[in-house]
DNA sequence: CTGAAAGCGCTTACAG
DNA sequence: CTGAAAGCGCTTACAG
């Protein structure tokens, strides 16, 4: 039989419930009697039960991490990166990280509904933003606790993120590259839907004109031409790499004849020749202060919900060059 | 409030251990009062809280899976993959999954001992094999159901394990190649520990010899130098891509003068030409099987341990050709 | 500042 | 085949 809090308190020769108080260091409670309580729990190796804390308190500590619906989650080391520094931060404040995953949205959202009408998790952090997306709208209509990552498309106002500044990013990519003394530049993308993309380009778009460029934009999904293009920022890494690569092939040289910059800085930044310039979109604090936020909502249900801002970092390779 | 289990007995006229038999299936009961008991709780919506449940049966009804505590994880596909599996067969079979997850050895086992003792998880994953892991022999000392995916260095006879059989993975990739005419060939690898570069080694090499081949071991660590070898055979597809270009910059090209085959068939060998011939290991049967082994080891603790053996796949793409 | 008691929502011997 | 009761190990008003 494991020790229980019954076995701590007769050692420590209080009341059960005096046990329980200390162990949530209760302001009412002594320091001495705390000091009798940890004690015996420590000569005794005691532990919390957490079905007996979960029932009795009707809370779960826990928190559910919801990973988009698709297929390919494994190629973008996003993910496994951002589950291990959501992981982190729930350590430390001792909340149980559980796992959403599905293929598709059906069966997403009802592993969602299930984990918490199950009061296996208290609220979740979603890894991913889609319009009308049902996962979301169940958790906003039953009001659930929930953070996104990423920028959400619709109902903005009434739910919790964390994000880059997207739009910031667009711009500096284009400061960076016209300090470099580049004037013709392009915004490669390979879709031109959602917020990560539209955030990017009108940043990038917007300061690009302010300086009295005409930028263009490339969907690199036709035919790359770039013609007289010598400065293209690429929607991420990956992108990146490929378009290296069929320029490449064309007989156009990164970074001599173009130069590159991309966003993530993700593990493919640095696999081939020319690394990547790239901006670092700082995925630990992603993690780390959606955990914040979202215990912060599991406290205070009734607080405002909020955009958090997370900052970002150049990381200057082999990709760009000064003309 | 919730519905809970009184609430739906009422409904159905019976007493609530009869609900709660009903639902966990038992021969005992009728079937018309199964059905009478089915139709009340989808009647009020009824939902188990997990809490109750897994403090009065003692079971917690979720897993652990144990990441590695390395800081790069995210940089193989291979994690997110495995991860989504597990999450998929547990589902299937009700199981919670819970992430454990840190960047060192103590961090992990910590966290790791925190989760059993507080009764959050019933057993484990693990999805890594070292010499004297910590955590391994923790798990091991107080006989704690887990199941590791890939092959124990030691203690395997103690360990229920699932895999590829890397022997016969390094023996086909040699099978491949000297069907396709190539009689020099070498073994590329970055390190030389580990099962999995022993096993895959020692099959290239066995079968190689058993041919009357004469293959040589390249580490590309070292600076890279093949002579005259048109067949390599490399750990991973990472790998692959480094040796690929680098063999690109010497002037050599893949597969024109030399044939390349590799293990995984992870995102990375199909992100760029030439796409790898590379094996595929079949993660989502490692997936699924490491889960099933484990929910019977909860069931059947004092069953015998076993290794499980998952089937591979060679995926014929462009870095190989026949001579 | 602390104790005694009720209760969280299930499961499971025990009885019949 | 089903019911009544005890119990799992905590938390938290309520009292003092």
């Amino acid at each position: 039989m494991a020790v229980t809090i019954k076995d701590v308190a007769k050692r420590a020769g209080v009341n059960p419930s005096t046990v329980s108080r200390a162990i949530r260091n209760h302001a009412t409670i002594s320091d001495k009697t705390k000091e009798k309580v940890k004690k015996a729990m420590q000569e005794l190796g005691y532990r919390q039960n957490s079905a007996a804390q979960m029932l009795a308190s009707g809370k779960a500590g826990a928190i559910g991490v919801i990973f988009p619906p698709v297929e390919n989650k494994s190629d973008q080391p996003f993910f496994m990166k951002i589950l291990t520094s959501i992981n982190e931060e729930a350590r430390d404040k001792k909340i149980t990280v559980a796992i959403a995953s599905a293929h598709s949205n059906e069966a997403l959202l009802s592993q969602v509904q299930v984990m918490y009408q199950e009061k296996r998790v208290d609220g979740f952090i979603m890894l991913y933003t889609a319009q009308d997306d049902a996962v979301r709208d169940y958790l906003l209509s039953d009001k659930i606790p929930f953070v996104v990552i990423g920028t959400p498309s619709d109902r903005a106002n009434e739910i919790t993120s964390v994000d880059n500044d997207n739009h910031l990013l667009g711009a500096e990519a284009v400061q960076y590259l016209v300090s470099l003394g580049h004037k013709k530049l392009a915004f490669v993308t390979n879709t031109e839907l959602g917020e990560v993309y539209q955030e990017r380009y009108f940043g990038f778009y917007e300061k690009a004109r302010s300086l009295g460029l005409t930028p263009s934009l490339v969907n690199s999904e036709k035919k790359l031409t770039i013609r007289d293009v010598t400065g293209l920022v690429i929607m991420d890494d990956i992108l990146a790499i490929k378009v290296i690569q069929e320029l490449s092939e064309q007989g156009i040289s990164v970074p001599d004849q173009v130069s590159v910059i991309s966003f993530n800085n993700s593990f493919f930044a640095s696999l081939i020749h020319p690394y990547l310039t790239t901006f670092d979109i700082n995925v630990v604090q992603l993690g780390h202060r959606s955990v914040q936020k979202l215990a912060h909502l599991l406290d205070y249900p009734d607080d405002f919900r909020e955009k958090v801002t997370v900052p970002f970092e150049l990381k200057v390779r082999e990709s760009t060059k000064a003309v």
